[in-house]
DNA sequence: ATGCGTTGTGTAACAGTATAACATGTGCGA
DNA sequence: TCGCACATGTTATACTGTTACACAACGCAT
């Protein structure tokens, strides 16, 4: 985690360690499971941290699991599905993966105009088990 | 408000009270919402508040708004479409409207099932401009 | 009716999440 | 140099949700 190494244009020194710390992660983490992670490199304030977030949420390199209240960074380079991914949250072993949302965003947006709604994003996260926790548990 | 008319069998007098906060407001609530309106009624920490919501989400009267950590009754009477609801959030005048899913859960079940994660609940909340701002504002 | 489990309730204290307000620093163009 | 935009630092506070403990009400088997 000290070698630091942006994967995009341009990240502030903060908006770096943050970014990083979320790339080294196994999975989604809380604004305060990121500060206690950096307080060694300086980090010592909650608005340290939800500033780079910001940031890194407008630039699409981050996403939010609301029903989490936690982050991932994004797998995909230089994503740009800005509020339209799908997250699969297994309730077993905590794990989210970004599924490929094929035309979902496209449904969503038709079927939000039927009623007249102009739609600028989406979140979808599912609940559920992943393929590894089905095959452990039984 | 005062004049109480549980929609639904054998509510509990907190459950009742919350419920019938939630169907009275004219959009979500927050927990802390529900309790500053229901303090003549009672109703003094916000534990009583959450164990309310919790029994009423558990029956699908009421549905949880991730992405703004509150809550609405939720209009079919008798939903069962627990964890699969299409919620959109309309960023000007904040009001919520459900969306009529229609296959959208199982689409999302199968496209889940593709990766091997076995759905349980989706949440699904849209943001964007309802068609009253839009006419509004534009 | 007594005993006992289950469920709902009441209260206080606390943990976790997010923002407001204010001050400082740094780079860059007019 | 001045002024502006942006990033940063710090303190305090607001908002959201839970833990832990105690008590009350009900159903139900004994």
């Amino acid at each position: 985690m000290s070698t630091v190494a942006h994967s995009s244009p341009e990240l502030t020194r903060n908006q770096g360690l943050v970014y990083d710390a979320l790339s080294g992660a196994k999975g989604p983490l809380s604004a305060y499971a990121i500060l206690d992670g950096l307080r060694d490199h300086g980090i010592r304030a909650p608005l340290q941290v939800y500033r780079a977030l910001d940031k890194l949420l407008e630039m699409g390199l981050v996403h939010r699991l609301e029903s989490l209240n936690s982050f991932v960074a994004c797998k995909h380079p230089n994503c740009h599905t800005r509020g339209n991914s799908v997250f699969a949250i297994c309730t077993k072993c905590e794990r989210v993966s970004e599924l490929a949302g094929g035309d979902l965003g496209g449904r969503l947006e038709s079927m939000a105009a039927e009623d007249g709604f102009d739609m600028v994003a989406a979140t979808i996260e599912l609940r559920g088990v992943c393929s590894d926790c089905r095959v452990t548990s039984g």
